[in-house]
DNA sequence: GACAGGTTCTGGAACGGTCCAAAAAGGGGC
DNA sequence: GCCCCTTTTTGGACCGTTCCAGAACCTGTC
């Protein structure tokens, strides 16, 4: 009543278990009506190969890990698109780790995977232990996609340009007529990023002095609150810039409740393309990070190093677009 | 330069592959010294076991597959959380595969799980396809989590009470004062399940002349048009409540433009309990699904199969919460 | 000091594949 | 029909674990 193997194939189709071996790898060394008969049997008795078994005996899995940092974060769902599509075209498959869900349970997120020997690790958003991950590297290819940060040597790291992205909004709030632009910065890399390039974005435009930042914590609530101080002050900004959507939203919600009209009274733009931006009662300028272009070149990254394991931690930067929507428009 | 084996360890602690083998499986038939010779050398040897030889020598791997229907609806997570805490609990992995990233390479979605040799099976969301579903029961538990469909024999099912949550909303409005009430409807076995319950709670309370149906899409633009209709009648209602709740942010949307104002003039309330509903700038009224519960209680099914196969798939419903929030007040 | 009975430890056979060296079969040419 | 060469097929070793039967080692008793 267990699954079939390889012998009970054999069997059943009168061979050796390395003929169906053979067989069920492609080779063309088998006469025709051998590779029939073998087919047929493997088909007749629902035959599926223990991918255990293989992978023991052939020392590789076939398999990628890719360790999420949150589920809860959809942004990185193109990101698997891109990488998904050329790996599979490279013969692979993708297995998903939720660092979240398995942090609580104490051990390294990274550990199920490394148990399994995938033959790669994509690391999507924020490191887990980035200490662990250099031993990791050692052992096979590692790449870090969607993040920036201080990473081992010898890993890649494919992420959006920030620096791009934050200027591109500036200069579209700049080109529209504003001024006296806020940023509401967020933390980490990329919230450094973005801040210091919408900071010299505005100095490059002689715009030094009318850039505000307020700081807040990437969460819808700190997008309001630090909304409510800037809107508060006598010289109010014309338009915020928010470090993400989510926080974009808080900040829309500030500006309504202080009675002021977006984008009539103030225009403001998020970051990232969400679906929330997408939301027609939302609608917000935001922009999109080349999600499954950081996908694919995080799957080219990968197969490279398959190919010619070894060698500089390489680093590529997508290029972002803005998108504009119904939250920017002319001051007054 | 190969990852360190069992044998490895054995050499440098000066034992048989076999009683490392003991040690790492915790057995208490080792003299503490040995034990502690065998745990010193794993330590530094950085050993970690194998899992593709483990399972092929215990014949099972200790970890479940969940096949999500699509990564796109962040909904699951909540479910993942319970599933995961609980089998978790009873020593087992989880494994995540998308079936929408996979469906595109032409086969199963479920057979990667499958040559993996998972040793339970939880499919989150609608059925791949319900015929190769029936086949993979016969060999491994499967637990159908967070939808309601026909499933082969054998598979246990968990979702939430969709009747009981459609009632709840459907006396929440009526209590508030509400008669004349939209219902903004889906497809699919849930989206008939609201409606059906719905219609049902208003003929209960003598409503059955004042209940309105409009057929949506499940999409915001769907509840948008559908809800445009409705509140240009002239009969229009005092409150609708939408399959889900991105379809109410589509109603949401509607009513702003056509001048109502929520709630003043007109109740909305969604379903689900998604990120979106809570967004301060929406704030929805909506039913949570007591995804946690549907997670954990799928986990216990597959536990449960697991001591004891085979016998009839049970069917567990758990009981949804009204989350009333800013979209629902007396009618006026 | 031999023996019984328990505790600890070990070698070897699985598990289901891949891969390789060698065996068997086929095909010409004489 | 025999020999040689190429194509096709096969048995067996191996991958890194677990598990089992039995070996080796204690400890205490007579």
């Amino acid at each position: 009543m267990r699954p079939p193997t390889i012998r009970d194939v054999a069997e059943r189709a009168g061979v050796s278990k390395s003929l169906v071996s053979l067989v069920l790898r492609g080779s063309d060394q088998v006469r025709p009506e051998k590779r029939e008969a073998v087919l047929r049997a493997a088909r007749e008795l629902g035959y599926r190969p223990n991918a255990a078994a293989r992978s023991l005996s052939e020392q590789r899995t076939r398999t990628v890990g890719v360790l999420l940092n949150d589920l809860r974060n959809p942004w990185f769902v193109e990101l698997l698109d891109g990488l998904n599509s050329l790996l599979h075209a490279g013969g692979l498959q993708t297995l998903l780790a939720d660092a979240r869900l398995n942090r609580r349970t104490g051990q390294d997120p990274a550990d199920p995977l490394l148990d399994l020997r995938v033959d790669g690790l994509v690391v999507v958003g924020t490191l887990p232990g980035p200490a662990a991950l250099g031993a990791v590297a050692e052992r096979m290819p590692v790449v870090l996609a969607g993040a920036r940060e201080p990473v081992p040597p010898g890993v890649d790291q494919v992420a959006g340009d920030d620096e791009q992205g934050a200027r591109l909004v500036t200069e579209h709030l700049i080109g529209l007529g504003h001024r006296r632009i806020a940023h509401l910065a967020g933390y980490g890399a990329v919230g450094e990023l973005r801040r210091r390039s919408f900071e010299a974005t505005m100095r490059a435009h002689g715009l030094a002095d009318r850039a505000v930042v307020e700081t807040g914590d990437m969460t819808e609530e700190g997008g309001y609150r630090a909304t409510v101080r800037l809107l508060s002050r006598p010289d109010r900004p014309t338009a915020v810039f928010a470090v993400n959507d989510i926080t974009c939203v808080g900040a829309l919600s500030a500006a309504e409740e202080l009675g002021l009209r977006v984008p009539h009274d103030v225009s403001v733009v998020g970051y990232d393309n969400t679906s929330i931006s997408r939301l027609r009662h939302l609608w917000l300028t935001t922009v999109d990070n080349a999600g499954h272009e950081v996908g694919r070149r995080a799957a080219r990254f990968l197969l490279d190093r398959f190919e010619r394991p070894g060698g500089e931690g390489r680093v590529h930067l997508a290029a972002p677009t803005l998108e504009i929507r119904g939250t920017t428009a002319r001051p007054f």
